[in-house]
DNA sequence: ACATACCTTTGATATAGATCAAAACCAAAA
DNA sequence: TTTTGGTTTTGATCTATATCAAAGGTATGT
């Protein structure tokens, strides 16, 4: 069962994208999981088929591949926010991300067929494949941004950047990871922060 | 008006996303403009708000971004694909992005309000969001691809994997442009070439 | 409180790619 | 055919980031 806090933490999250009535909401209710999963353990396994689509009520994660035999963290997600190896999903083929949560993590989870079932619903269809594409078209916008700064911006402007509008996540990730995402080493971003003395911000 | 045949290639470029009925296509075509961009011509002129999602019926356009007063490309289309500054064009806000024909170009056009109609028609409005989103969807795994090329690859990493899954664009665009979709300069891309040996096939 | 594992910093050095400038090449236009 | 503008290559040099290795921190669990 689902508590009634963390369906109602939910339901507000999706007004970002459509709002559901109470009638289409009791027929929503019955194609969700609660799920949690420990801080280290593996939301998708890299080199499994991603089965679920997570929203995030508590915790964090991140995602990664693997090159030599070593984690690359490419990105992350937090509160309020969808996680899944997207295109593993989507296409329901091997993942060559792995998503492991960085903290204890809370999630309300659909599964692939629950989710095919609910595009095909007579009551909900509709409003699940508007839902589905503004998820959608919410990521692209999301990674057109990303993608234009490593196609226009050096590693250092990047972290500069990130201290402008992402500070949040600087505080409260480890910084061998952020290093990752800006496409460095962590021994790379050790030196930037000391030359552009920590962002000027905190020292 | 719009010749016969180019409405054709359009409705069988759709289908690797959705299928229109006969009657749906009537309701549909209304919707559509045919335009002709001359080679140098932009789609999308950077700094204004992108108007148009247009599918390409021949020739191809290039994305780029302006930094210190020069173009870096960022991304390509070609024949059968979408082509837009999305982020411009799904929240009507200024492009950061230009969008330029390399060749002349043929598109079938519709546009931004247009497309708020027939989200909201009555015979087309499911089609058209489950249309929305499986482009979405199909961006959003070339976006997967694309970042996770330059977070876990090298340039030159890069460059030999697109020899081996896109070698056609090679063949057809200007190296510097491929330079700057590396995310290196067109100097670099020039060495990396020649210590690959042309990457093997064609000296 | 201690031990262990992991993270971050620092130093020394290597290297891929950047920059600047010139030459060679190519293709379209006159 | 020559000119012109743009593209690619090459050479010389610079620099940011990578790599390797060690030392110093910090957190976590026992």
């Amino acid at each position: 069962m689902i508590s009634k806090t963390t369906l109602q933490v939910f339901r507000e999250g999706l007004t970002k994208f459509v709002t559901f009535s109470d009638a289409e909401w009791v027929e929503l209710t019955p194609y969700l999981r609660a799920s949690s999963i420990k801080k280290k353990d593996h939301f998708v396994v890299h080199g499994k088929v991603c089965k679920h689509i997570g929203f995030v009520i508590k915790g964090s994660l991140r995602f990664y591949h693997v090159k030599d035999g070593t984690e690359i963290t490419g990105y992350f997600c937090f509160e309020n926010e969808f996680v899944s190896s997207y295109k593993s999903y989507l296409k329901q083929e091997l993942s060559l991300t792995g998503i492991q949560a960085m903290e204890d993590t809370e999630l309300i989870l659909i599964a692939y067929e629950d989710m095919q079932q609910l595009l095909a619903h007579p009551k909900l269809a509709f409003k699940m494949e508007q839902f589905g594409r503004l998820i959608a078209e919410y990521y692209i916008c999301c990674y057109e941004d990303r993608m234009a700064a490593f196609i226009v911006q050096s590693p250092e402007e990047r972290y500069l950047s990130m201290i402008e509008n992402q500070a949040g996540i600087l505080l409260r990730i480890p910084q061998h990871y952020v290093a990752n995402f800006l496409g460095i080493t962590p021994v790379s971003l050790s030196r930037i922060r000391k030359r552009t003395l920590r962002g000027v911000v905190n020292n």
